[in-house]
DNA sequence: AAAAAAATAT
DNA sequence: CATATTTTTT
């Protein structure tokens, strides 16, 4: 019969619930400084020498309330009772996120799909990877950020080419984005963002294990995965 | 139904 | 390798 399932929730990119216990206590929103405001004003930083503004702008901010959401959902261990609105929306089997609450660090992943076909999950860019995508990126500089060097850099298994290149390319277009918008004032310094305030990256092997020569065979973190269709 | 993300095709 | 288009997820 028909297994359709109702959901009036609105996760993710939708409404979000507000539970007014969580603010009772708290200063309203127009007692506290707004995030899109930058908290060392342009003149007294100018007069300073502090230039490196970390671009706060509503996206960044947006971004980070994900990552800290996506905090949330993993580190919902004890706590009264579980969260009421991040349930995985199961279309059929629920998923098995991970396992360790403290993750170790070590990520045996045996993705042998077994299955001949190729046809592999879906690719999740979780805030870690994207940090570490980031970090890679700016280290290499606009110039040779390629997708095949990112992709090495990076050294995730199971991380393939495409998988940068496709990521790669919403990140060009969203720094483009954050360019044209930015204040288009005559700032030689133009590439400020990298602002990903991810909590501790524990989880992931050094960024770009890469002194010299490559040392292939060093195990790294695995990608997240997600079920496919 | 629309938007965002990732995959795939050119 | 870059960009465009399509598919999948939210």
């Amino acid at each position: 019969m028909g297994e359709e399932a109702p959901e009036e929730y609105e996760l993710g990119g939708g409404e979000h619930e507000r539970v007014m216990e969580w603010e009772a206590g708290l200063p309203g929103a127009d007692e506290l400084t707004p995030l899109s405001q930058a908290l060392v004003p342009a003149g007294l930083a100018a007069a300073f020498r502090i230039p490196p503004e970390p671009g706060r702008t509503l996206l960044d901010v947006h971004r980070a309330s994900a990552a800290t959401v996506s905090r949330l959902r993993r580190a919902s261990s004890s706590s009264s009772s579980s969260f009421p609105a991040f349930a995985s929306k199961g279309a059929g089997a629920d998923e098995a996120e991970s396992a360790g609450g403290a993750e170790g660090g070590n990520n045996n992943n045996n993705n042998t799909t077994s299955s001949s076909s190729s046809k592999r999950a879906r690719l999740v860019w979780t805030p870690q990877l994207h940090k570490r995508f980031v970090e890679v990126v700016a280290h290499l500089g606009m110039k040779n950020a390629v997708p095949k060097t990112i992709m090495q850099l990076m050294n995730v298994e199971g991380l393939t080419r495409e998988n940068v290149a496709s990521h790669l390319q919403k990140y060009r277009l969203y720094v483009k984005r954050m360019q044209g918008l930015s204040n288009e004032g005559p700032s030689p310094s133009d590439h400020i963002f990298a602002s990903t305030p991810v909590p501790h990256d524990h989880l992931l092997p050094p960024p770009y294990p890469m002194p010299h020569h490559a040392y292939a065979a060093a195990v790294s973190s695995y990608p997240h995965y997600h079920h496919a269709n």
